[in-house]
DNA sequence: GAGATAATGAGATTATTATCTCATGTCAAT
DNA sequence: ATTGACATGAGATAATAATCTCATTATCTC
């Protein structure tokens, strides 16, 4: 008797719970800023159940999945027949930098309640923030991997994430105030650059 | 005759609105997330003429003036006797990573109510965010001035500006979910590999 | 299918945040 | 000093967000 073991009601939880982040990055998407109410009324969901799921917007909408059109690393690289890793970063650095164009507000507004979340927050333990570039990064670098060594790959993977991702791209713009155009010539050049001093250094 | 001209009664304005900067700052500092009726109350100012100034924490947090304990250039490189560019940056990398160590939550509540901001206010003109730490890359980076030339070197202070400043610190931590001594080795190969390039693009 | 019980919904309640109103105090020019 | 214009304060009011209560509904076990 008795099939797996459900929890008590676990099926039932977990589709709510579905909902509400789905309709929170729905709405999202569509470039509002919803409040958990908005949320709950989208997810055909009562406010009070939302409370108990989720204890402010700012931890719904770290947690919602905001399925933006990322390209898969085989589309990507499949029709560039370069084994160049600067090049082929750099294809991931232009996709990744249209994604973000596209949805500017929504990953915006994403990163903002995460960071908001975490302050209030406090200790507990975070949802993790998604991270949908490093794996392109890593098909990107895929030709010199054996060539690096995986101490040194890892340090460049997490380099350029810092230079491609999202959040760079925030920082660029509202902090440094460049426009699209000086940003993407400083990526480019901080990518040939990386890309270079990691080869240069498996020289030795 | 007639002094000056301070307008109509731009002084007193311009008083009550440094006191309510320099009342937000001052909690930001002993870490609290102050709304803006108690940056109100710690300024004596009442919440009406505070909402007559900043129409929300947001606008009010974004703009405090965190005087923050970042060294002078000249007493951070006094002491060091080298021209290295590469020495004297990470010089500036381990000063200002000292600094956000110690003003950490200051620094992200900053940070993420001007983001806040900036989504809520949509299209207005922003205040410029304050950027102390671009003035220490370039005093780092002096020595090497010259040889770059100008386009070549404020590309390289922008990227390092990406790399050393709390926005990166914030990434690195919150987003790819590096301890400070990772995110510290990742720095300082990327500052080695950064400012070796722009040195050698200068030798073409 | 019936009973037990967890999950939900709807509305009331409370807390927090923002706005409005008008009386009072202050500044500058006469 | 008097006047007029402006800034401020205090409290009322409105708007929003969060919590609580309890009746209803859905799911699980038998």
């Amino acid at each position: 008797m008795t099939t797996a073991r459900p929890g008590l009601r676990e099926n039932q939880r977990l589709r709510t719970r579905k909902d509400l982040l789905e309709a929170a990055a729905r709405l999202v998407r569509q470039g509002r800023n919803p409040s958990l109410e908005e949320v709950a009324e989208a997810a055909m969901i009562s406010r009070a159940t939302a409370y108990r799921y989720f204890p402010s917007v700012e931890a719904l909408l770290s947690e919602a999945p905001l399925d933006v059109a990322m390209p898969e690393p085989g589309d990507l690289f499949a029709r560039v027949g370069t084994d160049d890793p600067v090049a082929r970063v750099k294809l991931v650095d232009a996709a990744v930098a249209q994604v973000i164009a596209n949805e500017a507000t929504a990953l915006r507004m994403m990163l903002v309640h995460s960071l908001q979340f975490r302050l209030k927050g406090g200790t507990g333990q975070m949802p993790a923030r998604q991270n949908r570039r490093t794996p392109l990064i890593e098909a990107a670098l895929e030709p010199v991997r054996k060539r690096l060594g995986a101490a040194s790959f890892d340090r460049l993977v997490r380099a350029l994430a810092l230079v491609i991702g999202t959040e760079g791209a925030i920082v660029f713009k509202d902090v440094l105030e460049l426009d699209d155009h000086e940003a993407k010539a400083v990526r480019q050049w901080m990518i040939g650059a990386l890309v270079g001093a990691a080869l240069q250094d498996a020289k030795d």
